[in-house]
DNA sequence: GACTGATCATGG
DNA sequence: CCATGATCAGTC
């Protein structure tokens, strides 16, 4: 007779249950949680870039789906995982959300997406490189983190440098260089790919989709200071 | 090694 | 198409 494992765990009912369930995967194998889910390690992550995360959503109880809300909407908190080396140190940028380019963009930081998303976020640092197989990196010790008021601060001048061009329509200003936080790339299935936008002349043009995204600079830090302090 | 621009999967 | 989950891959 073979159990087979819930698939989903049930959200948790408070902020302090979520953090203690994912201090509790702390230390294990991602082929150990994902046996105990139930789901297959695939064999890279050429091909399943979002395994780590789904995994986690389901072991964690997020229940927002592909929904534009936080992953535990009840508890406003967002949860993602971060791939770090093994000095717990992250090698890459961590998506935000996308940035809409047809007038919807908010005028203001305090009415910012980027500012509710990254309110309050519980980290999942997960340690291995590219090189060690999926199945055998480990879940680190999470966080549930919200902005300093300096960092509060970083993200919103970034955020406000980005926004001038992007509402003004300027598109062709915009690069990834921008920014020493957040900053604004390519978001989408490839550079073919085209969304509507408002470009100067008011005129609704075809452009890529553009996100935003962390720099690894920024969570390295926020990771350092937590666990330097903490 | 850091960084930018490009890309892959899934669900609604 | 758009949102979610991100990493890949080539260049600097």
């Amino acid at each position: 007779m073979v159990t087979t494992p819930p698939p989903a765990a049930p959200p948790p009912t408070s902020e302090s249950e979520l953090l203690a369930r994912a201090e509790r995967l702390a230390g294990r194998p991602l082929r150990w949680i994902a046996e105990r889910q139930g789901v297959a390690v695939p064999p890279d992550q050429r091909r399943h870039k979002g395994w780590i995360g789904q995994l986690f959503e389901q072991t964690l109880g997020a229940s927002a789906g592909s929904a534009a809300l936080p992953d535990f909407p009840h508890l406003g908190v967002e949860m993602k995982t971060l791939p770090v080396d093994a000095r717990g140190r992250p090698r890459e940028s961590t998506y935000v959300c996308t940035a809409p380019l047809d007038g919807s963009l908010a005028q203001t930081w305090s009415e910012a997406w980027v500012r509710r998303k990254l309110s309050r976020v519980l980290w999942v640092p997960i340690v291995g490189d590219a090189r060690v197989p999926l199945g055998d990196r480990i879940a680190g010790a999470p966080l549930l983190w919200s902005p300093t008021p300096d960092q509060e601060a970083a993200l919103r001048a970034d955020w406000e440098e980005l926004t001038e061009p992007l509402l003004r329509g300027e598109y062709w200003l915009i690069s990834a260089r921008m920014g020493q936080s957040l900053q604004l790339r390519p978001k989408a299935a490839n550079a073919q790919q085209t969304t509507w936008a408002v470009d100067d002349d008011g005129e609704w043009i075809r452009v890529n989709p553009m996100g935003f995204y962390l720099r690894a600079r920024f969570t390295r830090d926020l990771l350092a200071r937590h666990f330097a302090l903490g």
